[in-house]
DNA sequence: ACTAGTGTATTAATGACATATAACACTAAT
DNA sequence: ATTAGTGTTATATGTCATTAATACACTAGT
């Protein structure tokens, strides 16, 4: 995997498992890939892995069973639905709103980009 | 100034002039507040303020006359909003546009949000 | 009991960032 | 000439986040 430079990895991780969740690949009580098996997977050391996990079990994204492996929470979907909804309306899009005035873009125009996004990216299934 | 934690400072400050360039508030030929001032202002040491001066330096933003200050470049206006846009389009939105989709966000409820934005936010002069 | 696979915990290495100082150089105003 | 204000450069320091290395402990299956 790819990482961006300007975030922690272990920031990148996280994200990734929150949206497999979201994207509804991992469901209740499914188990995620074990650590070490992740951190093959990611060419990135365990504990990296290890120190995503643990944030997402301090939030009860993900619980786990010790010598067994981590699986996702009963109402982890939702918890992570929320939290990024939250995030999403409080701020990345006020920021956006505000990028758009400094830019002199208007709604019609993002109007535009939406329907040019929407066309473009046509491979949209969900759930596999 | 109060900044965030998840950034480092000088790329704050850095952003702190690119919008004000945006503004309006700064032309062409305009001296920018002293490294020194600036410092003071926001409460920072003056090499930080200075690392943020040099990059806009070297993307043509701001230029220097030494002994005397920094001033806008000829173009910057014309360059940031480039950059601010290019950066817009091919990162921010793509982003939440993505987001839109894990979160099922449609079209309507997006707009819906942006008149709210309109309606809260209304102390839009632009240039003072 | 053994083994392979899992998580846990401690410690170390690295690098980015911000700060603190200080000495220096240039410019404008007096 | 002097002074005050500017930028420039260099060095040292401390802190913190991130990642890595390593040894340890638990669990299930045989």
């Amino acid at each position: 995997m790819k990482f961006k430079n300007d975030r922690p990895i272990y920031i990148q991780i996280e994200k990734f498992i929150r949206e497999n969740i979201l994207k509804g690949k991992w469901g209740s009580d499914d188990r995620v890939p074990s650590i070490r098996e992740l951190a093959v997977d990611m060419e990135v050391n365990p504990n990296t892995v290890m120190r995503a996990y643990s944030e997402l079990q301090d939030q009860d994204i993900i619980y786990n069973k010790r010598g067994i492996g981590y699986f996702i929470n009963e109402n982890a979907r939702k918890k992570v639905m929320q939290q990024s909804k939250k995030n999403f309306l409080q701020k990345q899009l006020p920021q956006v709103f505000n990028q758009m005035e400094l830019l002199n873009i208007n709604f019609n125009e993002l109007e535009e980009y939406y329907r040019e996004y929407e066309t473009k990216g046509e491979d949209n299934e969900t759930i596999k």
